[in-house]
DNA sequence: GCCAACGTTGGC
DNA sequence: GCCAACGTTGGC
């Protein structure tokens, strides 16, 4: 099993909405990078966990936990005209983004917010951490997984 | 709202 | 292939 950062602007969608449906899957669209995208297209797999990360908001931090329910496909907003995320130069034959799909495990009492993540020195160099990060999917290994859910 | 940092675009 | 210009991200 492999572990992850996704963030996201908890406006557009938030923990709550995972744990307000909490057998559904959801579907993760609109990554829109190169580096997130080769994430989820090669290396995202069914079963794995992700940490959801609230990013430009009031209390910016890790809110919980989801998993990865459905492995990588063709990201269906990239095909709609009147969807932000339409990319004219995709095409069903030739897709360029990617999508999973994730389900609802546990929201944190308290978000684990942003100064105590920079505080914990298995982060240290990690990419959440740099200045100017602009990464929305993030491997973790094992060690760093278990430091943040530490910070709880 | 500001602005630093970054990724992408496009002219050459 | 270089790099300046531009648009976006995201913390503050």
């Amino acid at each position: 099993m492999n572990y992850w950062i996704f963030k996201t602007e908890p406006a557009e969608c938030s923990i709550d909405d995972f744990a307000n449906a909490p057998e559904q899957a959801i579907v993760w669209e609109g990554v829109r990078n190169y580096q997130a995208r080769n994430f989820l297209r090669d290396a995202v797999k069914i079963g794995d966990q992700v940490l959801i990360y609230h990013s430009s908001c009031r209390v910016i931090g890790l809110a919980g936990i989801v998993e990865v329910v459905r492995a990588a496909y063709a990201d269906p907003s990239q095909f709609q005209t009147d969807s932000p995320y339409y990319d004219k130069t995709a095409t069903t034959e030739q897709p360029r983004w990617t999508a999973v799909d994730l389900r609802y495990l546990t929201r944190f009492s308290q978000v684990v917010r942003l100064d105590k993540i920079k505080s914990s020195v298995m982060m240290k160099n990690h990419s959440l951490t740099q200045r100017g990060n602009r990464l929305s999917v993030m491997p973790l290994s094992k060690e760093q997984w278990q430091s943040l859910l530490d910070l709880q």
